[in-house]
RNA sequence: GGAAGGAUGGCCGAGCGGUUUAAGGCAGCAGACUUGAAAUCUGCCGUGGGGGCGACUCCACCGUGAGUUCGAAUCUCACUCCUUCCGCCA
């Protein structure tokens, strides 16, 4: 959420730096509401300052031993007055929270224009992609000739959009996830976690998926206080909702593994083939709690973290910087990281998303940090995939497949898999 | 699931209808003393929101939400969470 004394202020400016991400801000509604709602808080505490001031005086007469019946009668009165002001002030103080609350985070001023992922600028290449002597397939069909993925079974247990892995297929999942946790927590230096997977609204709207993106979310039934986290981000960002971090600890680096549950609305018929959108996959995630003044350094750090999974797996990749207009809700900045694959039409797949969130989740959160000098403020959050696996496993599959349909093991992965070098 | 107790500022903790303007302590910040530090002493020190150029002032907040009352941290009801005990259970 954006500081209301800050968009009040800087109101042309804002309007303006939103409307790069392709957002409308409203701003002669928002004068509006705004000035009515202090027109009204006004009014409302006004008429609350003096009830409480008769109040006291009967207090003081009742003391004295003298009759405050009249004053009572009179004060009795005022009451319904102090109900209809404080009525209507909280009837504008919500419209304003709840526009606020849908507002998305201003970007950067490093942040490139543009509305839509054509304008995202590549800012950084690494490894090249392999060159086959026959025609490369996809990883569904190669990892359904190995018997190591089936869509077919896992469509008849769950439905569309869910895998099963098998054998080897579970086996290079699970080292996956556990060469990404070893890399993060041995190299990089973040600390690791299991956290629930099922999270309540407050942890929901913290991070900023309520109240806009309910749909997206899946919900065990209507009435349920109980939601399935879409990213480990979800429960990591909330360890420290409504708390106050010594700047001294900062920053904070967490890392976990979760599987990540989405509804996808609004998907159907996209990426149907494969394990690329699926409604449940597996993430290691990174979260850090960053002091303002640091935050964009640690989101280049950040990044390079996330990166360092893609180099040691010698898959290639590009670095893009997100125009203003395809970043996500809340984010001041994001790197996409986009992995090279094979065996498909669009063959850059989106494996990381490293975001800096500036105070816009913090704030939300109230997450705050100490400064030595004893002054509370808001901290900056950020995190990254480090990494998606279905969106890894298929670039490891399709692009070290050999004519055979055989797929060779990153190097980095093998001691995690008694050595072996090849699958199939 | 049953029973009892509890939730107060960064932390601990008093307060159980009107000098609460939330005591006191710890931590923190500033200053004094000191060669420096420690100890000691003095002062400052919750969050959010209104109004005012400003000194300042007002309102709300004591787990959450309703209610009683002229007046609620304090009384009533519901809910959430925590602790202890019992039951069940991987």
């Amino acid at each position: 959420m954006l500081d209301l004394k800050t968009v009040r202020e800087n109101l042309p400016a804002v309007a303006a730096a939103l409307k790069k991400r392709g957002f409308d801000f409203d701003v002669e509604a928002f004068e509006r509401v705004d000035a009515g709602r202090r027109a009204a808080i006004t009014e409302a505490e006004q008429l609350k300052a003096a009830k409480n001031g008769l109040s006291k005086k009967i207090g003081d007469l009742k003391k004295a031993g003298e009759d405050a019946g009249e004053l009572m009668d009179r004060v009795r009165l005022m009451g319904e007055q102090v109900s209809a002001a404080e009525a209507r002030a909280a009837e504008l103080d919500e419209k304003l929270y709840d526009g606020l609350k849908r507002t998305p985070n201003l970007p950067h001023e490093s942040v490139p224009e543009g509305l839509g992922a054509e304008q995202n600028v590549e800012v950084k290449a690494w490894g090249r992609p392999p060159v086959f002597d026959f025609s490369p397939k996809p990883h569904w069909e190669l990892g359904e000739a190995l018997g190591i993925l089936d869509w077919v079974r896992a469509t008849k247990i769950s439905g569309a959009r869910f895998t099963v892995y098998r054998g080897m297929g579970a086996r290079l999942e699970r080292a996956l996830i556990q060469f990404m946790l070893d890399t993060q927590t041995q190299r990089n230096g973040y600390t690791e976690f299991w956290t629930p997977l099922l999270v309540n609204a407050e942890t929901m709207f913290g991070t900023g998926q309520l109240p806009k993106f309910e749909e997206d979310l899946f919900r065990l039934r209507g009435d349920s206080p109980y939601y399935l986290i879409p990213t480990a981000e979800v429960p990591l960002t909330n360890l420290h909702r409504d708390e106050v971090l010594d700047e001294a600890v900062l920053p904070l680096k967490y890392t976990a593994y979760t599987p990540c549950f989405r509804a996808e609305a609004g998907s159907y018929g996209k990426d149907t083939k494969g394990m690329v959108r699926q409604h449940q996959f597996n993430k290691v995630e990174l979260v850090k709690f960053a002091l303002p003044e640091t935050s964009f350094a640690e989101h280049e750090a950040l990044t390079l973290d996330a990166e360092s999974i893609l180099e040691a797996l010698e898959l290639p990749y590009r670095r893009m910087l997100l125009c203003a207009g395809d970043m996500g809700f809340g984010a001041a900045k994001c790197y996409d990281l986009e992995v090279f694959s094979a065996g498909q039409e669009k063959r850059w797949w989106e494996c990381s998303s490293c975001s800096n969130f500036t105070d816009f989740q913090s704030r939300r959160a109230n997450i705050k940090v100490k400064r030595r000098d004893g002054k509370k403020e808001l901290l900056h959050t950020l995190n990254g995939s480090g990494l998606a696996t279905s969106r890894v496993l298929p670039a490891i599959l399709e692009n070290n497949q050999l004519a055979d349909g055989s797929i060779v093991v990153p190097k980095v992965l093998r001691p995690y898999l008694g050595g072996i070098e090849k699958i199939g």
